[in-house]
DNA sequence: GTCTATATTCAGATAGAC
DNA sequence: GTCTATCTGAATATAGAC
């Protein structure tokens, strides 16, 4: 902050390699991929690159942040939009960049560890999705499109574990379908058709 | 096969350290856990445990492979009884393992691999639960137990993806009840009661 | 800020004695 | 079958020059 521009330019660059790093893992998959490789894709060296961040976890947690910036702008330019309307089509486009998939999974698995910077990251963002889901379902059964016998919280996890399972599932399989399989299960919560 | 007792004395002496390493497994949890962890448990150096497996990644495959032979025999002495209903009671045990959670979804993660043993590990087993699932599905939809409106495929995968993903989310935050989401899911099966 | 070079750590695999 | 000892390789992290 001190120095003209140091700091916007330190963040400049951040994102610059995030972006980098987005575009080789999408292309190239992910499997143990090391900061080395991502660096090579970023034209840095390994210590050219950790210069901006703590260490090759936050470099990952971060790659995945920028990922979930990414992918809201892509989803809706509508700031309106239901998170469960553009879900479907953020889990389609999943399907086309297994690398970030297998990404997401692999610090998914080491987030348990409350040391790891992915910890702070995957409790934010399934705590944050999670009440956006609860808050969507209840008003859809004030208003009479979801079924009012749905239990909010359960079927908020349960949709946002369904995804991260399908994803794991599609990695081993590639041929299943995801996003019919999340389009299905928020199928289910709507009302009964009257009869 | 040639020489007496060979062949059953290595399978016993594989289901010892297969055992212990589940013991240790669950009681001491699971991270990036080494080899010589394990030999340690079994009273053997890494060399000599590695003796009965062709590698790392076998054995770990192969303690989730027992792990899964124990929590059959566990979940129910009835042959006759369903899938779908003791599910609920292999999820419920599972939260009392959280280690051997931590293996499961990280072989899970490191599955995609088709070099990985793992691969063929959660291919077959992922086949077999769903096939089983699906008949059971189709059968309870002539019963009139399910809702005929259910697609037997979709459920099948669906419940098998929930549960690996109420796995993770359940690492992150152990306060969730993953029983509790998986009997939600399979009750909204259910035929709407008849008014 | 970026580099080269190196330290460090660690784990899996292998050789060969008993 | 099991051990001790060693090899090998990988990958992150650090020191210090430019």
């Amino acid at each position: 902050m001190a120095r003209r521009g140091s700091y916007a330019k330190g963040v400049a660059k951040r994102e610059e390699i995030l972006d980098a790093a987005l575009e080789v893992i999408a292309r190239e998959g992910f499997r143990k991929t090391s900061v080395r490789e991502i660096a090579t894709a970023a034209n840095l060296s390994q210590t050219g690159l950790l210069h901006h961040f703590a260490s090759k976890n936050e470099l990952f947690t971060e790659i995945l942040r920028r990922r979930d910036e990414v992918d809201a702008v892509n989803a809706s330019t509508d700031p309106e939009a239901r998170f469960i309307d553009t879900f479907p089509m953020i889990i389609r486009h999943n399907s086309k960049v297994p690398g970030l998939v297998q990404l997401y999974v692999s610090l998914a698995t080491e987030a348990p560890d409350p040391e790891h910077p992915a910890h702070k990251f995957f409790t934010e963002r399934f705590e944050g999705f999670r009440e956006e889901l609860v808050a969507e379902i209840q008003e859809g059964q004030r208003s009479g499109e979801f079924n009012t016998r749905l239990n909010p919280e359960l079927a908020a996890n349960s949709l946002l574990a369904l995804a991260d399972g399908l994803q794991t599932q599609w990695l081993l399989t590639p041929t299943l379908d995801m996003a019919a399989h999340i389009e299905a299960a928020i199928e289910s919560w709507r009302s009964d058709p009257k009869p």
